[in-house]
DNA sequence: AACCAAAGTGAGTAATCACTCACAAAAGTA
DNA sequence: TACTTTTGTGAGTGATTACTCACTTTGGTT
């Protein structure tokens, strides 16, 4: 990977997640970048195959904060950190889940390729087992809805529409009796 | 209004929802409506006034479906109502949400014009009340938990990613103790 | 030094976009 | 009927878009 290569691979990050995937143009990227706008497609053949990349990357690092998640053996420590699992995940690399939700609605054919690549099964199959080893009375259902909430927090959280998402999360663990 | 002025916001929705707000042109939306492309702007001055008119209808009618569920007395009913409330809204008219969607994540100039005339603040006082009157320990968190539920389940039921509606609004009941 | 593949350039291109405008048809209104 | 207003047309425009291509520069190998 050259240095310009990751330079565009910034830029576009930023911008992608600044000002959506659409409203950037190759031309754009070119010039914050300090790099011929041809250059771009050399490297990734085209807009597309530069948002390719981007994902890749995302779908990446989600994978390993998941894997990180996989890793704690207690049940109750375990569904502690997955409810700080989104604030925790989007401090640390805001811009790549700014654009993942950006194409989610608004690109629908790009979406579509990409559903495969999701990592929803890994996250439901952690949550389950949680549910599971905790005796929970409905372990299915209790998955979906917090998978459901997950979700929700992060888009809200995405949108800075969550201010008070600490005490969020000890209500809920108290929902749990995680306490 | 016009026949064709209707036409033109029928085609517009339908197009907008389908392929997204960006990825619809002024000229395509006049093929599909039989009418010069002149027209649309001649009646709504822009692409963004065309969008900001069907905005509006679906305010509207999504405070059409707020009033009615506020208008139920029984707090238990209310509570049962409101969580079936993204369904019952979004088999009416999914077009006018999808595309409230699209434009929230992509377009943000245009979602921070849309954003004051938000109906947020009225559900949340209709499901803040109704967890005082059922006497919630914590009604504030609540209603702030039950908010980001009921908006997951709006963007699952958009994306058509949600087979068990109906499982999960039992199972929910059964959590608020209403059976 | 001779050579070559990869990295990089930037002017150019065809297509598409939202939008304009001079004009015509239709519909009131008197 | 004579008029004005509204509704409607469609060719045209400048701006922007993603992408191409002939070419140059750079870095490493023999």
């Amino acid at each position: 990977m050259t240095e310009k290569q990751r330079k565009i691979l910034d830029i576009a990050l930023e911008l992608f997640a600044q000002d959506g995937y659409n409203s950037t143009s190759t031309n754009k990227i070119a010039q914050e970048a300090g790099v011929s706008e041809g250059l771009i497609f050399k490297h990734f053949g085209s807009k597309e195959g530069l948002l390719d990349y981007l994902v890749e990357e995302g779908v990446a690092l989600m994978n390993e904060e998941l894997d990180n998640l996989m890793r704690i053996e207690n049940s109750v420590d375990r569904l502690k950190a997955t409810l700080r699992f989104p604030k925790a995940v989007i401090d640390k690399n805001p811009a790549y889940w700014k654009v993942q939700m950006s194409i989610k609605f608004a690109n629908h054919e790009i979406v579509e390729k990409y559903h495969n690549s999701s990592f929803m099964g890994k996250a439901m199959g952690i949550i389950s087992e949680t549910f599971e080893e905790l005796n929970f009375e409905n372990p299915q259902m209790e998955t979906q809805l917090l998978m459901q909430i997950i979700a929700s927090f992060f888009m809200s959280l995405i949108n800075d529409e969550m201010e008070n998402y600490a005490e969020m999360v000890s209500f809920l663990e108290k929902k749990y009796n995680l306490i």
